[in-house]
DNA sequence: TCGCAAAGTTAGAAGCTCTAACGCAAGCTT
DNA sequence: AAGCTTGCGTTAGAGCTTCTAACTTTGCGA
């Protein structure tokens, strides 16, 4: 990489940071390209040469969450790879958690509102499937449960030559949606005052899935 | 109520209308007190007669979806008040489906992305409670988990002086996030092409919260 | 009929995204 | 090494936004 590129891609890297501190402290509709241009001492348009538009920033900020997300469930399965099946299902579960906790707004800009019409970039839905994916290949090596499964899940999975057994993916999708229902509401403050314990729901939640 | 208050409530009505229609077409950023003004034939800053605030009127949307919602809920569970309450629940599930399904994104105004710092106001948490604690009071009448039931559920009921039991409570909350992790997943658009059927799923997670 | 309050207007400040036009500096090519 | 090209920064400015200030008109109530 030559000396420009690299300075590019520093100049880059510094305004995504910046971009994810206002994501943090005022959400979405708080991160501007102007005032991320001013703080690193740049002039308002100046950001424009590196990112083509507000938009664009978001929607890399969005893709290297997902990257990260997945990459963080995909270590936490590769860390407990010779564990019990449940043991690093409950890992990662706990880990998606505290991904989640450590950035809320982080979590919500992929999880929460998103701009009507908006299509994710190839790259964004494949780190969602990998994420999604590395439950279901651990689930996978759990004792299948009895109940029939819907064929509409296995039609996904061949069509795209993924080699995880339909009822296995079908767990990750009703695990996932029970993970993110308690994250998204807590996150969301919908469990404000409310005084329980809402880790413990969760822990409830994960064992919910393992044991049927 | 004079004929003023009547035309200045019908001219309120008139923009919250507006509003919604922008919301539903381009999300709570497309929302613009501006050209809802001009689309009603006004100037600009108009409105500001109406509405302190382009927040104020979003903190309105936002507590009128939710009375709406609870409202749904609580004439669903009156309508079938004599029937089962495995039935009465799963109508009010259903009901509640339908009502996110019937305007994304009014569903995830009230349950996606909130601005970091949002306090609701008193009647939005108070139509919110309603909601939940609908489906508490039906989930009473059915034969109680054998489960035991942390404490800190019951602390907050007593503390407002709501007659149900905690272990309804908790359930209502379980139930209610599972429903909320799947409506969420398909509203915003993380089901799709994915191509199985998240109305049946929906379905069997209601099952699995009333048969434990 | 008079007066006051409500409701409209325009002007304008401050912010945003983003385009256009221009200058400088660095790097690649000849 | 000289020159050309490309990239990066600038300012100016269009057009949008929220929202305040000041002024005018309108209409209700006494």
């Amino acid at each position: 990489m030559s000396r420009r590129e690299r300075y590019r891609e520093e100049v880059r890297q510094e305004a995504k940071a910046h971009a994810m501190a206002q994501l943090a402290e005022n959400g979405p509709g708080g991160i501007s390209v102007n005032s991320i241009a001013h703080r690193m001492g740049l002039s308002g348009p100046a950001l424009y040469r590196y990112f083509p538009s507000r938009d664009a920033l978001l929607t890399e900020l969005i893709s290297e969450a997902y990257q990260d997300l997945a990459e963080t469930l995909e270590s936490t399965a590769a860390e407990h790879r010779a564990a019990e099946p449940v043991v690093a299902l409950t890992a990662m579960a706990m880990a998606f958690r505290e991904w989640a906790l450590a950035g809320p707004q982080r979590y919500l800009l992929l999880f929460g509102t998103p701009v009507p019409g908006y299509a994710a970039p190839a790259e964004t839905i494949a780190a969602a499937q990998r994420a999604l994916l590395a439950f279901a290949q651990v689930l996978e090596r759990l004792p299948a449960p009895a109940c029939p499964v819907d064929e509409s899940f296995g039609q996904w999975l061949t069509d795209r030559g993924v080699g995880v057994a339909p009822s296995a993916f079908r767990q990750a999708v009703v695990g996932w949606s029970r993970m993110h229902g308690l994250l998204s509401l807590e996150l969301t403050g919908q469990f404000a005052l409310m005084g329980f314990d809402v880790a413990q729901l969760y822990r409830d939640a994960v064992k919910s899935v393992l044991n049927g």
